[in-house]
DNA sequence: GTCTATATGATGATAGAC
DNA sequence: GTCTATCATCATATAGAC
Protein backbone atom coordinates (compact mmCIF):
# COMPACT_ATOMS: atom_id res chain seq x y z
CA UNK A 1 0.00 0.00 0.00
CA UNK A 2 1.46 3.17 -1.08
CA UNK A 3 1.64 6.21 1.24
CA UNK A 4 -0.73 8.58 -1.16
CA UNK A 5 -2.76 9.84 1.40
CA UNK A 6 -0.98 12.31 3.86
CA UNK A 7 -2.69 15.10 5.62
CA UNK A 8 -0.60 18.40 4.07
CA UNK A 9 1.47 20.29 6.19
CA UNK A 10 0.82 20.36 9.95
CA UNK A 11 3.05 18.11 11.86
CA UNK A 12 2.03 19.79 15.35
CA UNK A 13 0.43 16.70 17.22
CA UNK A 14 0.92 14.92 20.51
CA UNK A 15 0.67 11.57 19.23
CA UNK A 16 4.52 9.97 20.90
CA UNK A 17 4.86 12.12 24.08
CA UNK A 18 5.32 10.80 27.57
CA UNK A 19 1.60 10.59 28.18
CA UNK A 20 -0.77 9.29 25.47
CA UNK A 21 -4.54 9.43 25.53
CA UNK A 22 -6.59 11.75 27.17
CA UNK A 23 -5.51 15.44 27.85
CA UNK A 24 -2.57 16.35 25.45
CA UNK A 25 -0.28 19.20 26.61
CA UNK A 26 -1.77 20.85 23.02
CA UNK A 27 -5.09 21.76 22.29
CA UNK A 28 -6.20 20.61 18.92
CA UNK A 29 -9.09 22.08 17.17
CA UNK A 30 -11.88 20.33 16.13
CA UNK A 31 -11.62 17.88 12.91
CA UNK A 32 -9.49 14.66 12.03
CA UNK A 33 -6.56 13.75 13.81
CA UNK A 34 -3.21 14.59 11.74
CA UNK A 35 -3.17 10.78 10.29
CA UNK A 36 -1.28 8.13 9.81
CA UNK A 37 2.49 9.92 9.07
CA UNK A 38 3.75 10.18 12.63
CA UNK A 39 3.05 6.89 14.07
CA UNK A 40 4.02 4.74 10.67
CA UNK A 41 7.69 7.05 11.25
CA UNK A 42 7.41 6.26 14.98
CA UNK A 43 7.13 2.08 14.18
CA UNK A 44 9.83 2.61 11.40
CA UNK A 45 12.61 3.91 13.81
CA UNK A 46 11.41 1.85 16.15
CA UNK A 47 11.79 -1.26 14.34
CA UNK A 48 15.21 0.02 12.90
CA UNK A 49 16.38 0.50 16.15
CA UNK A 50 15.74 -3.03 17.18
CA UNK A 51 16.36 -4.93 13.92
CA UNK A 52 19.89 -3.40 14.41
CA UNK A 53 20.24 -4.10 18.05
CA UNK A 54 18.73 -7.89 17.65
CA UNK A 55 18.70 -8.77 13.95
CA UNK A 56 15.22 -10.14 12.36
CA UNK A 57 14.72 -12.87 14.45
CA UNK A 58 15.43 -11.49 17.53
CA UNK A 59 12.93 -8.18 17.68
CA UNK A 60 9.26 -9.15 17.84
CA UNK A 61 6.95 -7.35 16.49
CA UNK A 62 5.39 -6.68 20.24
CA UNK A 63 8.58 -5.15 21.37
CA UNK A 64 8.61 -3.06 18.39
CA UNK A 65 5.43 -1.78 18.91
CA UNK A 66 6.48 -1.35 22.60
CA UNK A 67 9.23 1.42 21.85
CA UNK A 68 6.97 2.74 19.55
CA UNK A 69 4.33 2.98 22.13
CA UNK A 70 1.85 1.88 19.88
CA UNK A 71 -0.24 -1.33 19.68
CA UNK A 72 1.07 -4.20 18.47
CA UNK A 73 -1.91 -4.61 15.88
CA UNK A 74 -1.01 -0.66 14.45
CA UNK A 75 2.03 -2.47 13.03
CA UNK A 76 0.11 -5.47 11.37
CA UNK A 77 -2.00 -2.54 10.27
CA UNK A 78 0.49 -0.11 8.26
CA UNK A 79 2.84 -3.52 7.51
CA UNK A 80 1.11 -6.53 7.16
CA UNK A 81 3.70 -8.18 8.71
CA UNK A 82 6.99 -8.53 9.93
CA UNK A 83 8.70 -8.90 6.67
CA UNK A 84 6.69 -6.00 5.41
CA UNK A 85 8.44 -3.81 8.50
CA UNK A 86 11.93 -5.32 7.82
CA UNK A 87 11.94 -4.33 3.92
CA UNK A 88 10.35 -1.14 4.84
CA UNK A 89 12.97 0.01 7.54
CA UNK A 90 15.98 -1.22 5.76
CA UNK A 91 14.91 1.02 3.00
CA UNK A 92 17.87 2.91 1.79
CA UNK A 93 20.19 1.87 4.46
CA UNK A 94 22.55 3.99 2.46
CA UNK A 95 22.51 4.77 -1.04
CA UNK A 96 25.05 3.51 -3.39
CA UNK A 97 24.86 5.38 -6.28
CA UNK A 98 26.19 8.00 -3.86
CA UNK A 99 29.00 6.36 -2.19
CA UNK A 100 30.26 4.05 -5.26
CA UNK A 101 31.03 7.12 -7.26
CA UNK A 102 32.21 9.05 -4.69
CA UNK A 103 34.87 6.41 -3.58
CA UNK A 104 35.83 5.31 -7.35
CA UNK A 105 35.94 8.80 -8.04
CA UNK A 106 38.68 9.75 -5.99
CA UNK A 107 42.50 10.15 -7.23
CA UNK A 108 43.75 6.53 -8.26
CA UNK A 109 46.61 6.97 -5.86
CA UNK A 110 43.96 8.19 -2.65
CA UNK A 111 41.58 5.34 -3.83
CA UNK A 112 41.75 3.34 -0.10
CA UNK A 113 41.92 6.52 1.64
CA UNK A 114 38.66 7.21 0.35
CA UNK A 115 37.07 4.28 1.26
CA UNK A 116 38.39 3.24 4.43
CA UNK A 117 37.32 7.20 5.21
CA UNK A 118 33.80 7.02 3.54
CA UNK A 119 33.45 3.59 5.12
CA UNK A 120 34.44 5.52 9.29
CA UNK A 121 31.76 8.03 8.03
CA UNK A 122 28.85 5.86 7.52
CA UNK A 123 29.58 3.66 10.62
CA UNK A 124 30.13 6.42 13.08
CA UNK A 125 27.05 7.93 12.90
CA UNK A 126 24.37 6.12 15.03
CA UNK A 127 21.66 6.91 12.47
CA UNK A 128 23.32 5.15 9.42
CA UNK A 129 24.66 2.53 11.53
CA UNK A 130 21.84 1.10 12.39
CA UNK A 131 20.17 0.05 9.27
CA UNK A 132 23.45 -1.31 8.06
CA UNK A 133 24.03 -3.09 11.30
CA UNK A 134 20.39 -4.61 11.12
CA UNK A 135 20.84 -5.34 7.77
CA UNK A 136 24.08 -7.52 9.00
CA UNK A 137 22.65 -9.13 12.30
CA UNK A 138 20.00 -10.53 10.35
CA UNK A 139 21.71 -11.71 8.32
CA UNK A 140 23.70 -13.89 10.23
CA UNK A 141 20.85 -15.92 11.37
CA UNK A 142 18.39 -15.47 8.61
CA UNK A 143 18.53 -17.25 5.18
CA UNK A 144 16.08 -14.49 3.25
CA UNK A 145 17.93 -11.15 5.31
CA UNK A 146 21.44 -13.28 4.09
CA UNK A 147 19.79 -13.36 0.50
CA UNK A 148 18.70 -9.80 0.71
CA UNK A 149 22.45 -8.83 1.71
CA UNK A 150 24.07 -10.52 -0.76
CA UNK A 151 21.89 -9.40 -3.70
CA UNK A 152 22.35 -5.44 -2.21
CA UNK A 153 26.47 -6.31 -1.87
CA UNK A 154 26.84 -7.98 -5.41
CA UNK A 155 24.68 -6.13 -7.24
CA UNK A 156 24.62 -2.38 -5.49
CA UNK A 157 27.99 -1.96 -4.60
CA UNK A 158 30.65 -4.41 -5.18
CA UNK A 159 29.28 -5.02 -9.16
CA UNK A 160 29.17 -0.93 -9.79
CA UNK A 161 32.70 -0.64 -8.44
CA UNK A 162 33.79 -3.62 -10.34
CA UNK A 163 32.54 -3.05 -14.42
CA UNK A 164 33.22 1.06 -14.01
CA UNK A 165 36.98 0.37 -12.80
CA UNK A 166 38.06 -2.72 -13.86
CA UNK A 167 39.00 -3.99 -10.77
CA UNK A 168 38.97 -7.90 -10.07
CA UNK A 169 36.08 -9.22 -8.06
CA UNK A 170 37.77 -10.90 -5.88
CA UNK A 171 40.32 -7.89 -4.41
CA UNK A 172 36.82 -6.08 -3.88
CA UNK A 173 35.49 -8.80 -1.67
CA UNK A 174 38.46 -8.93 -0.16
CA UNK A 175 38.53 -5.31 0.83
CA UNK A 176 34.96 -5.27 1.64
CA UNK A 177 35.93 -8.17 4.25
CA UNK A 178 38.64 -6.10 5.68
CA UNK A 179 36.00 -3.10 5.99
CA UNK A 180 33.34 -5.48 7.51
CA UNK A 181 35.59 -7.49 9.51
CA UNK A 182 36.89 -4.25 11.32
CA UNK A 183 33.34 -2.86 11.80
CA UNK A 184 32.52 -6.34 13.27
CA UNK A 185 35.19 -6.26 15.83
CA UNK A 186 34.60 -2.30 16.42
CA UNK A 187 31.10 -1.95 16.50
CA UNK A 188 29.15 -5.66 17.49
CA UNK A 189 32.35 -7.26 19.48
CA UNK A 190 34.06 -4.14 20.94
CA UNK A 191 37.47 -5.27 21.00
CA UNK A 192 40.13 -3.26 22.19
CA UNK A 193 42.16 -1.24 21.25
CA UNK A 194 40.37 -1.31 18.10
CA UNK A 195 36.84 -0.31 19.59
CA UNK A 196 38.49 3.17 20.99
CA UNK A 197 40.93 4.02 17.95
CA UNK A 198 40.44 7.00 16.36
CA UNK A 199 39.35 7.80 13.11
CA UNK A 200 42.69 8.79 11.77
CA UNK A 201 44.33 6.05 13.34
CA UNK A 202 41.72 3.10 11.66
CA UNK A 203 43.08 5.65 8.38
CA UNK A 204 46.53 5.04 8.51
CA UNK A 205 46.20 1.71 9.50
CA UNK A 206 43.97 0.63 7.07
CA UNK A 207 44.27 2.51 3.81
CA UNK A 208 47.28 1.03 2.49
CA UNK A 209 45.78 -2.35 2.39
CA UNK A 210 42.98 -1.27 0.72
CA UNK A 211 44.94 0.67 -1.67
CA UNK A 212 46.70 -2.69 -2.18
CA UNK A 213 43.72 -4.24 -3.24
CA UNK A 214 41.93 -1.60 -5.32
CA UNK A 215 44.94 -0.50 -7.13
CA UNK B 1 -7.50 -24.75 27.71
CA UNK B 2 -5.03 -27.26 28.73
CA UNK B 3 -3.65 -29.51 24.93
CA UNK B 4 -3.83 -32.90 27.55
CA UNK B 5 -3.38 -34.72 24.57
CA UNK B 6 -0.13 -33.73 22.59
CA UNK B 7 0.57 -36.16 20.11
CA UNK B 8 4.21 -37.79 20.72
CA UNK B 9 4.56 -37.22 16.53
CA UNK B 10 7.44 -39.80 16.79
CA UNK B 11 7.34 -43.59 17.19
CA UNK B 12 8.70 -44.72 21.02
CA UNK B 13 12.13 -45.47 21.11
CA UNK B 14 13.84 -45.20 17.93
CA UNK B 15 16.81 -44.42 19.97
CA UNK B 16 19.52 -42.94 17.35
CA UNK B 17 20.41 -43.18 13.65
CA UNK B 18 23.71 -42.88 12.42
CA UNK B 19 25.51 -44.84 14.57
CA UNK B 20 27.86 -43.27 16.84
CA UNK B 21 29.62 -46.20 18.42
CA UNK B 22 31.37 -46.08 21.68
CA UNK B 23 34.74 -45.05 19.87
CA UNK B 24 36.97 -48.27 20.83
CA UNK B 25 36.58 -51.74 19.30
CA UNK B 26 36.15 -53.47 22.66
CA UNK B 27 33.45 -55.75 23.31
CA UNK B 28 31.44 -55.50 25.84
CA UNK B 29 30.13 -57.61 28.25
CA UNK B 30 26.60 -58.58 29.46
CA UNK B 31 25.71 -55.55 32.07
CA UNK B 32 24.57 -52.40 32.06
CA UNK B 33 24.61 -50.17 29.21
CA UNK B 34 27.54 -47.85 28.61
CA UNK B 35 25.53 -45.08 30.49
CA UNK B 36 24.54 -41.63 29.39
CA UNK B 37 27.70 -41.24 27.28
CA UNK B 38 26.23 -41.59 23.56
CA UNK B 39 23.12 -39.67 24.50
CA UNK B 40 25.10 -36.30 25.96
CA UNK B 41 27.40 -36.78 23.09
CA UNK B 42 24.48 -37.03 20.45
CA UNK B 43 23.10 -33.97 22.56
CA UNK B 44 26.29 -31.82 22.26
CA UNK B 45 26.62 -32.94 18.33
CA UNK B 46 23.08 -31.49 17.66
CA UNK B 47 23.67 -28.44 19.74
CA UNK B 48 26.56 -27.69 17.86
CA UNK B 49 25.26 -27.78 14.63
CA UNK B 50 21.94 -25.71 15.60
CA UNK B 51 24.08 -23.37 17.61
CA UNK B 52 26.13 -22.71 14.29
CA UNK B 53 23.36 -22.46 12.02
CA UNK B 54 20.88 -20.60 13.79
CA UNK B 55 23.03 -18.96 16.52
CA UNK B 56 22.55 -19.31 20.45
CA UNK B 57 19.01 -17.53 20.44
CA UNK B 58 17.55 -18.96 17.10
CA UNK B 59 18.48 -22.26 18.12
CA UNK B 60 16.01 -24.12 20.39
CA UNK B 61 16.38 -26.68 23.46
CA UNK B 62 13.39 -28.44 21.65
CA UNK B 63 15.06 -28.33 18.07
CA UNK B 64 18.38 -29.46 19.57
CA UNK B 65 16.22 -32.28 21.32
CA UNK B 66 14.48 -33.38 17.89
CA UNK B 67 17.41 -33.42 15.69
CA UNK B 68 19.33 -35.37 18.20
CA UNK B 69 16.36 -37.67 18.93
CA UNK B 70 15.67 -37.60 22.41
CA UNK B 71 13.87 -36.35 24.64
CA UNK B 72 13.37 -32.59 25.11
CA UNK B 73 13.47 -32.62 28.88
CA UNK B 74 16.24 -35.23 28.70
CA UNK B 75 18.73 -32.11 27.83
CA UNK B 76 17.68 -29.91 31.17
CA UNK B 77 18.57 -33.57 32.62
CA UNK B 78 22.23 -33.45 31.57
CA UNK B 79 22.95 -30.00 31.17
CA UNK B 80 20.76 -27.91 33.11
CA UNK B 81 19.53 -25.42 31.25
CA UNK B 82 20.14 -23.66 27.44
CA UNK B 83 23.19 -21.78 29.08
CA UNK B 84 24.68 -24.89 30.42
CA UNK B 85 24.21 -26.88 26.91
CA UNK B 86 25.70 -23.95 24.92
CA UNK B 87 29.00 -23.82 27.00
CA UNK B 88 29.80 -27.39 26.74
CA UNK B 89 29.14 -27.18 23.09
CA UNK B 90 31.37 -24.78 22.70
CA UNK B 91 34.08 -26.35 24.84
CA UNK B 92 37.44 -25.81 22.78
CA UNK B 93 36.11 -24.67 19.51
CA UNK B 94 39.86 -24.28 18.72
CA UNK B 95 43.10 -24.93 21.02
CA UNK B 96 45.02 -21.40 21.03
CA UNK B 97 47.57 -23.23 22.64
CA UNK B 98 48.73 -24.98 19.82
CA UNK B 99 47.35 -22.22 16.72
CA UNK B 100 49.20 -19.52 18.23
CA UNK B 101 52.32 -20.56 18.80
CA UNK B 102 52.09 -22.51 14.87
CA UNK B 103 51.34 -18.92 13.65
CA UNK B 104 53.89 -17.23 15.17
CA UNK B 105 56.60 -19.88 14.88
CA UNK B 106 56.68 -19.15 11.40
CA UNK B 107 59.71 -17.44 10.03
CA UNK B 108 59.27 -13.81 10.21
CA UNK B 109 59.01 -13.22 6.41
CA UNK B 110 56.43 -16.09 6.21
CA UNK B 111 53.67 -15.06 9.30
CA UNK B 112 51.03 -13.71 6.84
CA UNK B 113 51.06 -17.06 4.36
CA UNK B 114 50.79 -18.63 7.56
CA UNK B 115 48.23 -17.44 9.43
CA UNK B 116 45.97 -17.49 6.26
CA UNK B 117 46.77 -21.12 6.13
CA UNK B 118 45.48 -22.06 9.72
CA UNK B 119 42.39 -19.85 9.14
CA UNK B 120 41.59 -21.72 6.14
CA UNK B 121 41.95 -25.19 7.23
CA UNK B 122 40.28 -24.60 10.37
CA UNK B 123 37.16 -23.42 8.47
CA UNK B 124 37.47 -25.58 5.39
CA UNK B 125 36.55 -28.35 7.99
CA UNK B 126 33.00 -28.43 9.03
CA UNK B 127 33.92 -30.23 12.16
CA UNK B 128 36.02 -27.60 13.47
CA UNK B 129 33.61 -24.36 11.30
CA UNK B 130 30.64 -25.53 13.29
CA UNK B 131 31.73 -24.50 16.82
CA UNK B 132 33.26 -21.18 15.60
CA UNK B 133 30.53 -20.11 13.52
CA UNK B 134 28.05 -21.33 16.07
CA UNK B 135 30.05 -18.41 18.49
CA UNK B 136 30.10 -15.79 15.96
CA UNK B 137 26.56 -15.82 15.06
CA UNK B 138 25.70 -16.47 18.55
CA UNK B 139 27.98 -13.27 19.45
CA UNK B 140 25.99 -11.23 16.80
CA UNK B 141 22.98 -10.61 18.54
CA UNK B 142 23.69 -12.62 22.08
CA UNK B 143 25.37 -9.85 24.45
CA UNK B 144 26.48 -12.84 26.56
CA UNK B 145 27.91 -14.80 23.60
CA UNK B 146 29.81 -11.63 22.75
CA UNK B 147 31.26 -11.24 25.80
CA UNK B 148 32.94 -14.85 25.75
CA UNK B 149 33.45 -14.24 22.36
CA UNK B 150 35.03 -11.39 23.18
CA UNK B 151 37.42 -13.14 26.05
CA UNK B 152 38.32 -15.48 24.00
CA UNK B 153 39.60 -13.14 21.31
CA UNK B 154 41.35 -11.14 23.22
CA UNK B 155 43.17 -13.21 26.28
CA UNK B 156 43.62 -16.24 24.24
CA UNK B 157 44.35 -15.51 21.24
CA UNK B 158 45.68 -11.64 20.64
CA UNK B 159 47.05 -10.94 23.59
CA UNK B 160 49.05 -14.20 23.29
CA UNK B 161 50.04 -13.39 19.98
CA UNK B 162 50.97 -9.40 21.08
CA UNK B 163 52.93 -10.30 24.33
CA UNK B 164 54.98 -12.71 22.36
CA UNK B 165 56.22 -10.67 19.55
CA UNK B 166 55.24 -7.40 20.19
CA UNK B 167 53.27 -6.57 17.27
CA UNK B 168 50.71 -3.72 18.19
CA UNK B 169 47.59 -4.94 19.50
CA UNK B 170 45.59 -2.94 16.69
CA UNK B 171 47.25 -4.17 14.06
CA UNK B 172 46.95 -7.68 15.23
CA UNK B 173 43.09 -6.31 15.72
CA UNK B 174 43.20 -5.42 11.68
CA UNK B 175 44.78 -8.82 10.69
CA UNK B 176 41.44 -10.52 12.37
CA UNK B 177 39.15 -8.27 10.91
CA UNK B 178 40.74 -8.77 7.30
CA UNK B 179 40.39 -13.08 7.99
CA UNK B 180 36.90 -12.64 10.12
CA UNK B 181 35.71 -10.57 7.64
CA UNK B 182 36.79 -13.14 4.76
CA UNK B 183 35.03 -15.67 6.35
CA UNK B 184 31.77 -14.30 6.83
CA UNK B 185 31.65 -13.20 2.82
CA UNK B 186 32.66 -16.88 2.00
CA UNK B 187 30.76 -18.98 4.77
CA UNK B 188 27.97 -16.88 5.93
CA UNK B 189 26.85 -14.65 3.19
CA UNK B 190 28.70 -16.93 0.46
CA UNK B 191 29.37 -14.11 -1.81
CA UNK B 192 31.00 -14.62 -5.09
CA UNK B 193 33.31 -15.06 -6.11
CA UNK B 194 35.45 -15.36 -2.69
CA UNK B 195 32.79 -18.06 -2.24
CA UNK B 196 33.87 -20.60 -4.78
CA UNK B 197 37.89 -19.75 -5.00
CA UNK B 198 40.36 -22.13 -4.29
CA UNK B 199 42.51 -22.47 -0.61
CA UNK B 200 45.38 -20.93 -3.08
CA UNK B 201 44.02 -18.37 -4.65
CA UNK B 202 42.66 -17.14 -0.91
CA UNK B 203 46.38 -17.03 0.40
CA UNK B 204 47.53 -15.24 -2.94
CA UNK B 205 45.53 -12.62 -2.52
CA UNK B 206 45.28 -12.34 1.74
CA UNK B 207 48.96 -13.51 2.57
CA UNK B 208 50.15 -10.27 1.54
CA UNK B 209 48.01 -7.82 3.65
CA UNK B 210 48.72 -9.87 7.18
CA UNK B 211 52.20 -10.08 6.44
CA UNK B 212 52.26 -6.27 6.32
CA UNK B 213 50.04 -6.05 9.54
CA UNK B 214 52.08 -8.42 11.50
CA UNK B 215 55.64 -7.38 10.10
C1' DG C 1 -7.05 4.81 12.96
C1' DT C 2 -6.96 2.55 17.06
C1' DC C 3 -7.72 -0.99 20.16
C1' DT C 4 -9.64 -5.52 22.58
C1' DA C 5 -9.99 -10.16 22.21
C1' DT C 6 -8.54 -14.25 20.64
C1' DA C 7 -6.68 -18.24 17.68
C1' DT C 8 -2.68 -20.97 17.39
C1' DG C 9 1.56 -22.50 18.47
C1' DA C 10 6.56 -22.44 20.13
C1' DT C 11 9.70 -21.61 23.96
C1' DG C 12 12.42 -22.54 28.53
C1' DA C 13 11.70 -24.85 32.57
C1' DT C 14 9.96 -28.09 36.32
C1' DA C 15 7.78 -32.07 38.83
C1' DG C 16 7.34 -36.57 39.09
C1' DA C 17 6.05 -41.43 37.30
C1' DC C 18 8.33 -45.65 35.69
C1' DG D 1 17.92 -42.52 32.44
C1' DT D 2 13.99 -41.67 30.19
C1' DC D 3 9.66 -39.85 29.45
C1' DT D 4 4.76 -37.62 30.11
C1' DA D 5 2.43 -33.80 31.57
C1' DT D 6 2.15 -29.21 32.63
C1' DC D 7 3.29 -24.16 33.58
C1' DA D 8 3.97 -19.46 32.45
C1' DT D 9 5.42 -16.71 28.88
C1' DC D 10 6.09 -15.22 24.63
C1' DA D 11 5.39 -15.11 19.59
C1' DT D 12 2.78 -13.96 14.80
C1' DA D 13 -1.45 -13.14 13.09
C1' DT D 14 -6.55 -12.22 12.48
C1' DA D 15 -11.42 -10.54 13.26
C1' DG D 16 -14.02 -7.08 14.43
C1' DA D 17 -15.86 -3.31 17.74
C1' DC D 18 -15.64 1.75 18.42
Amino acid sequence: MTDAARPPGRSASARRGTERGTGHGTVRGPGRRPGPTETREAILAAARDLFAEKGYDGASLRAIARSAEVDPALVHHFFGNKEGVFVEAMRFPLDPSRLVPRVLGAPRDRLGETMVRTFLEVWSDDERRAPILAMLRSAMTNEQAAVLLREFLTSALFGRAGEAHGIPMLRINAAAGQMIGVMILRYVLQVEPIASASSEELVELLSPVIQQYLA
